[in-house]
DNA sequence: ATCACTTCTTGACCTAGATCAATGCACAAT
DNA sequence: ATTGTGCATTGATCTAGGTCAAGAAGTGAT
């Protein structure tokens, strides 16, 4: 049987590994949302260790982190205790939480190796109107990404119905299915067993 | 046995419900990158009767819908033909497929209602770099709320691998898997599979 | 009123992936 | 060398949700 799977092993590959080029600027998909230019707002370096954590869900005020060696990782955790990795970012990456000003943020952010990252301070202030609304967009997507991952088609479900009640009303049942990712039938199932619990 | 659920008309409840009043601008989430200010280029109203398709996935230089009255939906569809639905777009929203220029996009976008719509033009060389590192990031989280909806964890993780070959260098197999929305009990079997029928 | 069409529901069965528990392995600390 | 710790693997079993097929009920057109 072929065991060359088993004895694989990561920590050599990546020391001879480029860590740059696989991402490169224009590969760079994780920028949420501002350039160097605007916000150099209280910036800062700093070394974290791996396993340190720098942002915990439930802050308020955020900050962005640039990475500049290292990696670090976003997730959130479901209420079964359980992590769900939102996002990695190597380096060159940016990473945060979308979350505005006043909002609580949604996701950890943690150090997977030790890492070098520059912190800089969201600034509201000084974004144009429709930088504000991608960066809503983002969140909704972030959501929405979180709860595919960590919820199940109930919870998915009773989510859509309190976020777009009006939405509920104008389409099909199936379309709703198709929405959260289940079958017509599962959706079906699951209207009754909730009218059936209350 | 309760059977009112059975029962709920959608039709009637629509038209007594106010179309306006849970879509506020202001909680306008669905906005995908230009504001009205900046991008009227061409920009032409037509009306679109239930079930006509504005845009098919495949198709270069795909427009931005903003509803006008009505209401709209992205979806992809999957390699068994089965549609999956990105999003909704009732009045005022805004709905296009943040593909770039020349790439081809991943949605189609067709009506549920008879719908008027206003089609503007996508024009990239007015965008600065910021937005369009948003946008990047709304298309690489759309890739993945699709994925999450209609690929098998075996697709997701070939998905990932080639996507991001130095990560998984880098990080345990256990963030891998709750990266993709699995167990890491499921990605050793699922690797296993995979190294196995090769 | 009737026919065609679509949606929703329900039942029977199936399967991808989850859960739980045990084992083996690499690596670090002593 | 030995003990501990975290990770990957494997087996056994379970379950949420999928698939397939058959009705029921609403809607629209003629």
């Amino acid at each position: 049987m072929d065991k060359s799977h088993l004895t694989h092993n990561k920590q050599n590959d990546a020391r001879t590994y480029s860590r740059e080029s696989a991402t490169s600027p224009t590969e760079n998909l994780y920028i949420p949302f501002y350039t160097t230019e605007i916000e150099k707002i209280k910036l800062k370096t700093i070394n974290a260790t791996k396993g340190q954590i720098l942002q915990r869900s439930g802050e308020l005020n955020t900050k962005v982190f640039t990475v500049k060696s290292g990696l670090l990782r976003s997730y959130s955790i479901d209420n079964k205790g359980k992590e769900h990795i939102y996002m990695f970012a190597p380096e060159n990456w940016i990473i945060a939480d979308n979350c505005e000003g006043d909002i609580p943020c949604d996701l950890y952010i943690d150090a997977i190796e030790d890492s070098t990252i520059t912190v800089t301070e969201k600034d509201f202030t000084k974004l144009t109107s429709d930088r504000k609304s991608l960066i809503k967009r983002i969140n909704v997507l972030q959501k929405r990404v979180i709860m595919l991952m960590s919820s199940s088609a109930v919870e998915r479900y009773q989510h859509f119905v309190e976020t777009y009640p009006d939405i509920i009303q104008r389409v099909p049942q199936r379309m709703i299915a198709s929405y959260l990712g289940i079958t017509p039938e599962a959706l079906s199932r699951l209207r009754k067993e909730i009218s059936k619990n209350k």
